[in-house]
DNA sequence: GGAATTTGACCGTT
DNA sequence: AACGGTCAAATTCC
């Protein structure tokens, strides 16, 4: 069977769902509707995402899926960002990448993984500056995963993290892969892949195997205001935010997600 | 004193 | 040339 096309077929499903999850959002937004579908609902959809991305960890196995999806763009940001030669400071491929994903959620939470912060740019035409964040088993395990954080909204604060490439340390707790809890009770709303957290962050937890999940897709998020001024050295975006593939995990370990609490959306890239 | 953060410089991309 | 991602020395934190 083809790897790929399974992978493509789950990422379909796992789009649907999501479509599932942003017409409950909408609901939520309409108080009188959101009380009388969500436990449910939610719960449904969250099984969905829970299938899914259980399938996906376990078709991260197949080293000919790893092949299929490793891009051009991969190969060269890994020797770009690999900075083998040290003259090479600050030579980097700008092109994303498509392990790329995007966050946005309403606090910069903290996650399972460990990250160092590298950097802050003022960035063009952003009224707050982006953080820079790589894992901090950067150097002793070789994990590349990197991600940028940035304030976009005042009022309510606002934080966008965009993860580029996944971890490959094991800076995870152990993690069973998502049990099927049967969990339908109406404070969970929680979804896997929501990717976000907010419960308490532990030092050092997780799954070493959700670690080096490798994203097939990548996550925009659709709309986004920035308004055209500029502050520097914005200290508001200390803690780490969340790590999708952490959260994923998190959502399995502890349901304690709040639907409304991201908005992404899904995007594939063919 | 080691680890983490800050911040100006560097440098490839656009 | 501007922009933005990363480096690395300096600084701060624990």
């Amino acid at each position: 069977m083809d790897d790929r096309k399974v992978l493509e077929e789950l990422v379909r499903g796992l789009e649907f769902a999501n479509q599932l999850r942003q017409v409950m959002i909408n609901g939520k937004d309409n108080e009188s509707s959101a009380t009388t579908t969500t436990p449910f609902v939610q719960s449904l959809v969250k099984n969905v995402f829970r299938s899914f991305t259980n399938t996906l960890f376990l078709l991260d196995k197949y080293p000919s899926y790893e092949v299929s999806h490793t891009t051009k763009s991969e190969d060269s940001q890994e020797s770009c960002k690999g900075f083998t030669t040290r003259n090479k400071r600050g030579y980097y491929k700008r092109k994303r990448n498509t392990q790329e994903w995007e966050e946005v959620s309403k606090t910069p939470k903290v996650d399972g993984h460990q990250w160092r912060k590298y950097g802050q740019k003022e960035i063009l035409k952003a009224k707050y500056s982006r953080s820079y964040y790589r894992c901090t088993h950067k150097y002793d395990q070789n994990c590349q995963a990197t991600k940028q954080v940035q304030r976009i909204q005042e009022d309510p604060p606002l934080y966008k993290t965009t993860y580029l490439s996944h971890h490959t340390c094991n800076d995870l707790l152990n993690y069973e892969i998502i049990p099927d809890s049967n969990n339908n009770s109406p404070s969970d709303t929680s979804i896997l892949l929501s990717f976000n957290n907010t419960f308490p962050t532990p030092t050092k937890q997780e799954c070493p195997f959700l670690s080096s999940f490798p994203s097939p897709i990548s996550v925009k998020k659709l709309e986004e205001v920035i308004p055209a001024s500029s502050s520097r050295h914005n200290n508001n975006v200390t803690l780490p935010p969340p790590d999708p593939w952490d959260v994923m995990s998190n959502s399995a370990m502890c349901d304690s997600v709040g639907l409304d609490d991201v908005n992404l959306f899904l995007d594939f890239d063919d």
